[in-house]
DNA sequence: AGCCTCACG
DNA sequence: GACGTACGTGAGGCTT
């Protein structure tokens, strides 16, 4: 008996996994992970956790994964170009290729790869070997590229997004069938792999034309019939062009199999063999998972097979939904309370009808006692919207069925566990839920948020969505929000989610942010991150959603107003303009119209491209051109006036909460690599000061009848980091003495006396002390200040050279960071530096630059954020109401009654003073006002 | 979706 | 010898 034969007789189900596309996806979706020996192995941890979860769900008898060979292809020969603008991979995953290609092997799955071609077409070629035989096959990867195999008895399963690709996925992406696939991508090209296409030519119009005219060849024969005489013209001219790209993109499938299909069959794992694998690159909390001590795991389990085999097969170990349970009587919510005191620690999670926390209604809460175990609450449930049809106010007839328990007794019962201080809450941004239920009257205490840790554990490297932490840590795919609720237009909102539906995504999330904590939250100890998370990040939360719950106060008719004005201004400058361009009408917000007008029509000199050749028109820019043409000036006016109108009076006033009267900004405590906050919808840390026009917006920022808005706000509070980090003497006298700081620098660094140091002397000192902050560059300090890189560079060293403790500051920094992947602030906080050793120079100068920003910024940073937690307490301890507002990275906003304005000063003053112990005082200016513009 | 510009610290 | 750069954010408008 033939090989061949014997493997006909077994082969139904052939999975091909693209293992040279998971390898970048895995190494650019995880944290930087290092073995003992210091080999980096994150993205071979991140390939044997997904080839683990494949193998776990398939339902494959053979199957294999393929490789990318070497770049040169037979692709390559046909088009030099091909490919050719990739960069070479990254340093840290070049070791890891050998290292990916001895974990399949460690898993016992066969491992091909062919000199001359690509996997795709490897894929391509055994996907019709296996299809010839009989067998069904599911190609797991997401590449685009694959789609044209897509077939009867072939599907792609992206294994990221858990989701299944077929023939209707495929015309979603490409308006055209799978067989077709190849047609479009000739026309549109692909920017990614360098493929040409037709110029001009995307993926909606090649669909259409395709669609139009069958298939590649017959269009370019009647090309000739396109109505539009540009697009005929290109696609006449670039025929050669689209015939090239077509056979770069085709996969070839014609040639020798490097193994036969029945050297794919799946075989018993040898659990010695993957063990000793895992210790190797050590993972051991991989040999634990799958528990290698214990009797081997079977073989992949044969079931029948189709193509959704992926989908319907069960979720992996640990994954059930067995013991999710919908929660409809109290005698079941009880039991799931009493579970949660007995565990003292549950996730966590709320739904709710939008994603303003302001305006949210509750809809369910959901728990989690223990991973796998856990419950969803509905609180509202109504039923789906039925699409066309009118509501006739008869819901009975439709939501007959299951009812949620009356909220007020749900409610009744969860606020003792939500309070309770011997159970922990464990959320994932859990500052939203607490939002929600702080709208309710029910406090959360005590409480650990999955989102802030992971934000402090790993930075920037990656997001902290729950969904992205799932898939990282976990190698699971939470069932997703689209799925459960849509998209766009028909997006449905929570409440009319069906309840089973709504039971498992709510569910999982809880599950999900458990089990998230018990990896993350030991990792506090072992990277050294517990302070910061228990002293800088969790205890500020409450804080936040106090402030976020409070808004501001802004005088809605005096914005209106101001938004009148600067319309009518704005009109009349652009009469202006147009005039000044002889009576020609563009459109003033147009970059790309204004530089034809300034650099073409006008034919004004200077002019510079930006990278992408467009005419740079910035605010420098247009000041250069102001001498020359009235035109620049007036333009400029034009962008000041609607840039307030748009961002600002118009906005803000869209962002007045109906039931308060005030606006509400949407902190976020995981978004910056420096530590700092972000503020969203409205961004009220942007909020103009510089201009007098802009103030003017600053005085719509007002307080309640009776009380006062009070702005305190450390003076110089980096540069006093700067002194205190680097330990320059000089500084660190000025700052202890209360001297101004600039104009000492101005007569340090010139060498002239401090009475001598007039107003230009001063500002060149300023500009220098602030490009210390960022960094300094000769080139940076040079557009600053307007003059010449030379004598940039002489001021620099003039600096060094009067405090010298700066340069090596600078150099143990970009060191630190070097060694470690980050530097820390004085108070521990890691500010990750990607890029530091990287090749290209401008990169890794960037790299370095942030990195000596980084405990700057980032101490500054955790100095407030001491502050803010310490504020309150004090406030109350003090017999102060006053409450906090905003923060604005070093400058805090306080509302408080007039009579209490001096009293609530002198302890904003002593907490934000006393924040830090460092070895130069921290000064606090504040004052009260009726409002922001006046109390600054 | 990406770019440009600009508001803040 | 040329290149491309001050650090960190979020929002609006234009263009593709």
């Amino acid at each position: 008996m033939s090989a061949v034969t014997e493997s006909a007789a077994s082969l139904r189900h052939l999975v091909l996994i693209d293992g040279s596309g998971f390898i970048f996806r895995a190494f650019h979706g995880l944290p930087p992970m290092t073995r003992s020996d210091g080999t980096p192995v994150n993205a071979v941890y991140g390939f044997t956790t997904m080839l683990l979860k494949l193998l776990n769900d398939s339902a494959a008898d053979h199957i294999a994964v393929i490789f990318d060979s070497s770049r040169k292809t037979f692709r390559t020969d046909l088009y030099p170009e091909y490919k050719a603008h990739r960069p070479p991979p990254p340093e840290e995953l070049v070791p890891q290729f050998p290292l990916v290609r001895e974990a399949v092997r460690a898993f016992d799955v066969a491992c091909i790869e062919m000199e001359g071609f690509e996997a795709d077409d490897l894929i391509a070629a055994y996907a019709r070997a296996a299809t010839l035989q009989g067998a069904t096959v599911t190609i797991v990867s997401s590449d685009k590229d694959l789609m044209q195999l897509v077939g009867d008895r072939v599907a792609m399963f992206d294994p990221m997004k858990n989701r299944t690709i077929g023939p209707d996925e495929v015309f979603e992406k490409f308006g055209v069938g799978p067989e077709r696939v190849v047609d479009v991508q000739a026309l549109c090209g692909d920017a990614a792999d360098n493929v040409p296409g037709v110029p001009g030519i995307g993926i909606k119009t090649a669909a259409q034309l395709i669609g139009e005219y069958g298939d590649l060849e017959t269009l370019l024969a009647r090309a000739g019939e396109i109505k539009q005489p540009k697009r005929r013209q290109t696609l006449i001219d670039n025929a050669a062009m689209a015939r090239l790209s077509r056979d770069l993109v085709k996969l070839r499938d014609d040639m020798d199999l490097p193994e036969p299909v029945s050297a794919l069959a799946v075989r018993a794992l040898v659990p010695e063999r993957l063990a000793a694998f895992l210790a190797e690159q050590g993972f051991r909390s991989l040999i634990n998972r799958l528990d290698l001590k214990a009797p081997p795991r079977p073989p992949v389990a044969s079931v029948p097979v189709s193509a959704s085999a992926a989908e319907a097969a069960p979720a992996p170990a640990g994954f059930s939904r067995d013991q999710y349970e919908l929660v409809l009587d109290l005698d079941t919510l009880d039991r799931w309370i009493a579970a949660a005191i007995e565990a003292g620690i549950i996730g966590f999670d709320t739904e709710t009808d939008s994603l303003d926390s302001m305006r949210a209604r509750l809809v369910g809460v959901s728990l989690a006692v223990a991973p796998g175990r856990a419950c969803y609450i509905p609180v509202i449930h109504n039923p789906p919207a039925a699409q066309g049809s009118l509501d006739f106010g008869d819901a009975s007839a439709e939501s007959a069925g299951p009812k949620p328990i009356p909220a007020d007794q749900i409610l009744a019962r969860l606020a003792p566990l939500l309070a309770d201080p011997s159970v922990l809450k464990v959320g994932h941004n859990i500052k939203y839920d607490m939002q929600v239920l702080a709208s309710l009257g029910v406090p959360v205490t005590p409480i650990d948020d999955t989102m802030l840790l992971s934000y402090v554990l790993d930075g920037a490297s990656h997001g902290h969505g729950l969904d992205e932490l799932a898939q990282l840590h976990l190698g699971h795919t939470n069932i997703s929000f689209s799925e459960v609720c849509g998209t766009g237009k028909s997006q449905i909102t929570f409440d009319r989610v069906p309840l089973e539906k709504a039971r498992d995504y709510a569910a999982e999330d809880a599950d999900v942010t458990l089990r998230l904590h018990q990896l993350l939250k030991p990792r506090l100890l072992a990277e050294k991150m517990v302070e910061v998370y228990e002293t800088l990040e969790r205890p500020l939360i409450p804080v936040i959603v106090a402030m976020e719950r409070a808004g501001l106060k802004v005088d809605r008719a005096f914005l209106q107003a101001l938004s009148e004005d600067f319309g009518r201004r704005l009109a009349d400058l652009e009469a202006e303009v147009i005039a000044l361009n002889g009576g020609e009408a563009f459109n003033l917000a147009s970059p790309q119209q204004l530089g034809k007008v300034l650099f073409e029509t006008l034919n004004l000199p200077g002019g510079k491209k930006t990278k992408t050749g467009q005419w740079a028109t910035g605010a420098d820019i247009l000041e250069e051109l102001a001498p020359l043409h009235p035109l620049p000036a007036r333009l400029l006016d034009w962008r000041q006036l609607a840039k307030l109108k748009s961002t600002y009076t118009d906005a803000l006033v869209a962002q007045i909460n109906p039931a308060t009267g005030r606006v509400h900004t949407s902190f976020s405590l995981a978004a910056t690599t420096t530590g700092r906050l972000s503020s969203s919808d409205p961004n009220l840390q942007n909020i103009p000061i510089r201009t007098e026009e802009g103030r003017k917006i600053r005085r719509a920022f007002i307080a309640e009848p009776g009380f006062c808005l009070i702005s305190a706000d450390y003076s110089q509070i980096e540069l006093r980091l700067v002194a205190h980090v680097a330990g320059i003497e000089g500084l660190r006298t000025a700052f202890a003495e209360g001297r101004d700081i600039h104009a000492i620098t101005a007569s340090q660094v010139f060498g002239v006396p401090l009475e001598a140091v007039d107003s230009s002397l001063r500002r060149r000192a300023k500009a220098i002390n602030f490009g210390i902050i960022y960094g300094i560059s000769p080139f940076g300090l040079a557009a600053q200040l307007g003059i010449p890189q030379g004598e940039a560079k002489a001021y620099i060293e003039a600096y060094f050279g009067r405090y010298p403790e700066i340069r090596a500051f600078m150099e143990q920094t970009k060191e630190e960071a070097r060694t470690h992947g980050f530097v820390r602030t004085p108070f521990g906080r890691k500010v990750f530096t990607p890029g530091i050793k990287d090749k290209n120079g401008a990169a890794r100068a960037f790299a370095e630059r942030a990195a000596i920003n980084g405990p700057i910024q980032g101490g500054a940073a955790d100095i407030i954020k001491r502050a803010m937690v310490r504020l309150p307490a004090a406030l109350v301890e003090a017999g102060m109401t006053a409450r906090l507002l905003l923060q604005v990275h070093d400058e805090l906003v306080l509302e408080a009654p007039e009579a209490e304005a001096e009293a609530t000063i002198a302890v904003v003053r002593r907490v934000m003073e006393g924040a830090a112990c460092l070895s130069v005082p921290l000064l606090v200016e504040a004052a009260a006002a009726p409002s922001w513009d006046e109390a600054h």
